[in-house]
DNA sequence: TCTGGGGTCCTAGGACCC
DNA sequence: TCTGGGGTCCTAGGACCC
């Protein structure tokens, strides 16, 4: 059997976790910029506050109800997220966990009889809110598509369930199946919903007694299949080892106010490539393509809100390197490439793909010094930059003016990462 | 005035090979 | 000049996820 546990509205539980006076309070956070609203409390849900929804058309809502906002906090965020996962790898055997997203994991409950799942459930729920003070669901069934369907009724009944729902007989997850609409599967995005609507497929046990040529035809192929035949409890999306490495990193973010000069542009891609080349270090990774996006800011549109198209290029390097000063050469050529005087743009972005382990960092004896010198360079710097402050050293491209940075007007301390900013208690 | 950031996987189609 | 049937590898773009 798998298990999804996931934290229950996990960006304002870390909020709330150092404002406890906020626990009955209507709470959200905010995405990068101040922009759409990414996490609500149930109070600010039961206020009809949208997820996802741009943070400007809330706010009259917002200030009417006196709901508490806050700018994003990645450092609290991933510190508490960390220490969730960590309490669920003590509770479970070596490899069973698989951290999917910040907010939640699947596990393997292979080894625990049938018979214990729903208390051995608990155990895990409350354990890691008592070590943590996060608040978890869990959603147990023979799938992962299952049990991510578990997962959301167990959230959506919380008075029933108390956030832990078992789908262990043939009975139940034809009920929970049936309770579960199409676009509420895990894997099927809003364009499939409609198709599936218009084939009379409306809730999930329709899905599930589709036929697998069907799905592979109307499905995406392989993606259909899977889905299908994970409704009907046969494992086919694995657990996968804990991936460490990733394949690509980017650093993208939009401006706070749009951007017109190339120079302003140069010093934001010039940002954005130290910290993916910091991200990309981290791994001990070495990255061999670099690609360079912007968006041009234009007039709104009616309708549906959507980014309108970027203006991007690439280049692939002789050879692959981590080191930011090797990296931001390109990426500021790139950009002069694609930049045009007189447009204004509201978004950039930076992009390393090819990635492959970065062997010169061990075997240092035998390289050449070049490389070795950039890397040594590299790492002093970010242990300054971790020790210290965030961008204590940085290159000179970066620039000090950053006029293009975004707004963040509402963050809150990062109580955990950060001694200047720890949680005093009087 | 103001709508995030960071990922993964899959497919189709082109280029090239024998 | 005409002409086959595979196969691989790469890239761009789509769809989805949180």
């Amino acid at each position: 059997m798998k298990a999804i546990i996931d934290c229950n509205s996990f960006y304002c539980s870390c909020e709330r976790l150092f404002q406890p006076a906020l626990a009955t309070r209507p709470v959200i956070v905010l995405s990068n910029n101040d922009g759409c609203i990414i996490s609500r409390s149930d109070e600010a849900k039961a206020l009809g506050v949208e997820m996802a929804g741009p943070y400007f058309k809330a706010k009259p809502l917002i200030l009417k109800h006196r709901v508490v906002t806050f700018s994003s906090n990645y450092n609290l965020y991933g510190d508490l997220s960390w220490r969730v996962m960590e309490t669920l790898r003590t509770l479970l055997p070596p490899g069973a966990v698989e951290v999917y997203s910040v907010d939640e994991c699947f596990a393997d409950l292979g080894h625990i009889p049938d018979e214990q799942l729903q208390s051995f459930s608990v155990y895990l729920k409350e354990t890691v809110e008592q070590w943590t003070g996060i608040n978890v669901s869990i959603g147990v069934a023979p799938t992962k598509v299952l049990s991510k369907i578990a997962n959301r009724l167990a959230k959506k009944h919380k008075a029933l369930t108390n956030c832990v729902l078992v789908l262990n007989t043939k009975r139940k997850i034809e009920q929970a199946l049936q309770k579960t609409a199409v676009e509420d599967i895990w894997g099927v995005g809003w364009q499939y919903a409609v198709k599936l609507r218009l084939y009379n497929i409306n809730n999930a046990l329709d899905l599930s007694r589709q036929n697998i040529e069907w799905a592979h035809r109307v499905m995406g192929g392989v993606v259909g299949v899977r889905l299908i035949r994970e409704l009907n409890g046969e494992e086919s999306i694995a657990m996968n080892e804990e991936r460490l490495t990733k394949k690509m990193i980017a650093t993208t973010r939009m401006f706070g106010t749009p951007v017109g000069t190339l120079a302003e542009i140069r010093e934001a891609i010039a940002t954005y490539t130290s910290k993916a080349a910091e991200k990309l270090r981290r791994q001990h990774g070495a990255a061999s393509v670099i690609s360079v996006f912007i968006v041009p800011k234009e007039p709104p549109q009616p309708g549906r809100f959507r980014h309108g198209p970027s203006v991007s290029s690439y280049v692939h390097l002789p050879q692959a390197s981590s080191s930011t000063n090797e990296l931001i050469k390109p990426a500021l050529e790139i950009t002069g490439q694609i930049f045009e005087h007189g447009m204004f743009y509201k978004k950039a972005g930076v992009v390393l793909s090819n990635i492959v382990p970065d062997t010169s960092i061990q075997g240092n004896l035998f390289t050449a010094p070049e490389p070795n010198k950039n890397r040594m360079l590299m790492s002093t710097i970010d242990n300054v930059n971790f020790s210290m402050r965030n961008d204590v050293v940085k290159f000179a491209a970066s620039g000090t003016t950053c006029n293009w940075k975004m707004r963040q007007e509402l963050r809150s301390p990062r109580y955990t990462t950060r001694w200047e900013e720890i949680c005093m208690v009087n």
